[in-house]
DNA sequence: TTGTAAGCGTTATCAA
DNA sequence: TTGATAACGCTTACAA
């Protein structure tokens, strides 16, 4: 193994000129630089990263805590974990995979041991127990998620409200007067994870402003649950003809079904999509959706933290804006909608939200 | 920041027992370990992993590197990265996150500055660029895939060859006689990654010995391409009847085109796919799948690492067996297939294989 | 502009 | 069974 030490003797200059080269904290004469430069590339000097982080106090290193769940569509994790991983080497940083299956304590041996400089959490809770670790560490650490109390904290996450606003927008626009909410299985909404329910407060509020009528109903995702709750839905709303779906794993199932129910989209029904591009994408017909940038989100954390770690001490907040690329599945609301019936079944409140409805002819 | 010097002031004892409190290498008496022990945990003391990897030789990291290309099936990369995260733990190692982006300069870099011990390549090509660095600095390596020239590696994979295999005699099985091969896109297999061409010619040879007659097809798996190439089998072989998939991505667009061209799965035409579970399970009809064992191949590789890590010199190769699981798209083959009839264009040899064809009646 | 030398917090060797 | 103590390879005042 090749020393700084060897390289110093190696290019006739002592020990700190090289560590200065290198790290650019000092000026150097240009024949010295060359002379340092010339050596290292000779012996092939690589500087010993756990003597660097001794003696520098500092890993270089950033622990990315992500989640073991696959209830969270896995791509788009992916596509975060990487652009932190860039992100990070471009300012001379490492990335250290952390899953969430050590919990809090995770977060508390990386930070602690000093073996990361800093943390980000990816999905974040809304009231998530890996927050107080880094409270009591003080540890540098940016969110990607927004917790109920982001009070001293640094967080990233998609503007969800206004994605859930933009389809309330787009299928208003279109004339579409009922619309429904296909949204997540009901235990994310219990697990509190704050993007669902921001998503779905941001698309009611602007439905009521702009005077849909809608209809909330949870989705597991798998085919058998998307057909109970198109079928449920039809039944309590014939005349609906507007679908937002939040819940990735409906949208096949939700077009295979709407075809076989003998419905053209988007000539029979519109459906909107709250999903990555490459998803709506490789639907058929292509989707209308709302897509937040998934590698903005990754390449922020690490500026967040960078800037942490650097020694700022102001918390920032950043929402990124969403974006709505209408394609082939969303179009006019039909002039003639199925007919309008009473609703044949009782409905359970918790299911159904006429939130601001007008009576039914 | 509590170190181990602190610790062994207030358990009054020398460093040097702390420290092999902490390692285990040495006895120490049970007065003595509880000392230390309630010191440890009074002082929230941890270790710092910069001092540790300096002193002890070992960083107790093992670098992972990932593809940046999305055209794998990216849940299963994620959950390959998830196992190895796990198992390392499991065994004291943590896990850095390295892209591929960096080239052999990244292995380079985490192997020679000491930053990882050891080193997991994904996503092996058969002719990797990353595997002469190895090679010239003795990296402790487990490659996940396996390169042309295995020599002194230790390596993991699926056993694709048997994956093809598994299909075709499935198929030929239910008695089916045509069957046609949707592969990868063109680029793929020209980037010889292995697992195309071995699970081509694991199906390719084991059809030889059944009988079947086949038709490869390579597809992008976009729902034209899928299109395309499935007009393109039905021209040339009406008389198909046995689908087997290898691009995930062709899957849903397959299933809707049989639908759409009138043909029933599994009575009509038979599908079996080269996929994960989770995929073969939430397409509808659900598909027959041959799988192989994602979470093994991470855990293997972690293990094949940490015995060379711990002086192991032997290399090993591990082909891990996929299971063929039954589920609704395949069924024996129709009674009365289409009426064959002769190929209406000319057809570029490239495309089409009449591996073993009797001529057409 | 460059050099000297004192740490950084462990591990592990050598003694006791 | 335990204790001193010399590395480990780098960073960074402090000097020159």
């Amino acid at each position: 193994m090749v020393t700084l030490a060897e390289v110093a003797q190696h290019a006739g200059v002592s020990p700190s000129t090289v560590s200065y080269v290198l790290s650019g904290k000092r000026s150097i004469s240009e024949p010295t630089r060359r002379r340092v430069e010339r050596a290292i590339s000779e012996l092939g000097y690589h500087p010993n990263a756990g003597a660097r982080a001794l003696a520098g106090k500092r890993s270089h290193i950033i622990a990315l805590v992500v989640p073991l769940r696959t209830d969270v569509y896995v791509p788009i994790m992916m596509e975060i974990a990487i652009s932190v991983t860039m992100t990070a080497r471009s300012h001379g940083y490492d990335v250290l995979l952390v899953t969430n299956d050590e919990g809090p304590d995770g977060v508390r041996r990386v930070a602690a041991s000093g073996l990361a400089d800093g943390v980000i959490l990816m999905d974040v809770e809304l009231d998530d127990e890996r927050i107080p670790v880094l409270r009591e560490l003080g540890s540098h650490a940016a969110l990607i998620g927004l917790p109920a109390d982001t009070t001293g904290l640094s967080c990233v996450d998609h503007d969800f409200a206004t994605a859930g606003a933009l389809c309330a927008d787009h299928l208003a626009d279109l004339g579409h007067r009922d619309v429904a909410f296909v949204g997540y299985a009901p235990q994310v909404y219990q697990r509190h994870a704050g993007y669902a329910e921001r998503t779905l407060s941001g698309f009611r509020e602007r439905a009521r402003e702009r005077g849909l009528r809608i209809l909330h109903r949870p989705c597991e995702g798998s085919f058998e649950s998307t057909a109970g709750v198109l079928g449920r839905i039809l039944d309590d709303r014939p005349a609906t003809t507007g679908f937002v779906v939040q819940n990735e794993g409906a949208l096949g199932p939700l077009l295979s079904l709407l075809r076989t129910s003998g419905r053209i989209v988007p000539e029979d029904a519109s459906v909107v999509a709250l999903c990555p591009e490459p998803l709506a994408e490789q639907n058929s017909p292509r989707l209308t959706a709302v897509t937040g940038p998934a590698q903005d989100l990754g390449r922020q954390a690490v500026e967040l933290v960078l800037k942490r770690i650097g020694g700022a001490t102001t918390p920032e907040v950043t929402l990124l804006t969403p974006v709505l690329t209408p394609r082939e599945s969303s179009g006019p609301a039909p002039l003639t909608a199925a007919p309008a019936r009473r609703l044949p079944a009782p409905q359970t409140p918790a299911d159904v939200e006429n939130s601001h409805a007008q009576p039914l002819p």
